[in-house]
DNA sequence: CTTGACTCCGTACCTATGTACGGAGATTAC
DNA sequence: GTAATCTCCGTACATAGGTACGGAGTCAAG
């Protein structure tokens, strides 16, 4: 089954609009589609995906120049190559989760005080926000 | 001990450019400071001390609608709104931890098959980014 | 075959968070 | 007192990631 879609069916399939895969398309992340004589573009379910994949890999926290990097990742390279652009998305991956993670903590502690004693006037969060304790923490 | 500031030394104190303060001003989040005959703003130690707080605020993930929020909720009575804002906060970012986990485990698993059989014609990487895996990894 | 929905294109606009510019006036340092 | 620095203001620009517009061509249902 070969299922073309125009851009409005994809959109739609993919959960986007219509203009998004335009623009995805002048940066690149999609590759120009086939055109019949109407001109207009005609899609396959592939694409779908693809742009599924943009908007989950957007979602957590990977900027658009970042997924253009991963979609390379599915292309006629060598193995070296994709090696080496996985083990430095692999990288920053963790770096990122590392950063998340004081910043969880120093939300954590903001919480917990707060439930602990918020009877007393001040508000803790605040508090800690005013003082200078996160400092390190972050 | 009075300490009055002028924007270039307050912007210097709390580690931000001056534009930025008066940005800050035009936002709200910095109240219109006295003007003495010169026109010249001054700016009292206390307004250090917000900078910094926005500024923390902000590496917390909250951006400058959530801090013109806390700022005005500076009260006594108002702990509770303030924990919900950092526990809602603190959900969100450990939503994101746990997503980014899945995509580091999935890019780990995709190096280290690529390390252990990359002499092997095909590269593992690529095999299985072609094929829809991707869609349960992320 | 008509009508309404869809698509084409380039360009302008939007939000958030600042940054930079430029010319005039004030202040400070020497 | 003069030169260097600072500040004033409004406005424009920067970046990412879209979103909207408008007029003209195309497709599909009835």
């Amino acid at each position: 089954m070969k299922a073309r879609l125009t851009i409005g069916r994809l959109a739609e399939a993919a959960g986007v609009g219509v203009e998004t895969v335009r623009f995805y398309q002048r940066c690149g992340l999609l590759t120009e589609p086939e055109r019949p004589a109407s001109g207009y573009r005609e899609y396959c379910p592939a694409d779908v995906q693809r742009i599924r994949f943009i908007k989950r890999a957007q979602s957590l926290g990977f900027n658009l120049d970042d997924i253009a990097g991963l979609l390379k990742l599915d292309g006629p390279q060598t193995c070296s190559l994709t090696h080496d652009l996985a083990l430095n998305k692999l990288n920053l991956v963790e770096d990122k989760i590392a950063a998340l993670a004081s910043i969880r903590d120093a939300l954590r502690q903001m919480v917990r005080q707060c439930e602990l004693k918020h009877q007393r006037g001040t508000c803790p969060i605040i508090e800690s926000l005013v003082r200078d304790k996160n400092e390190r923490l972050l």
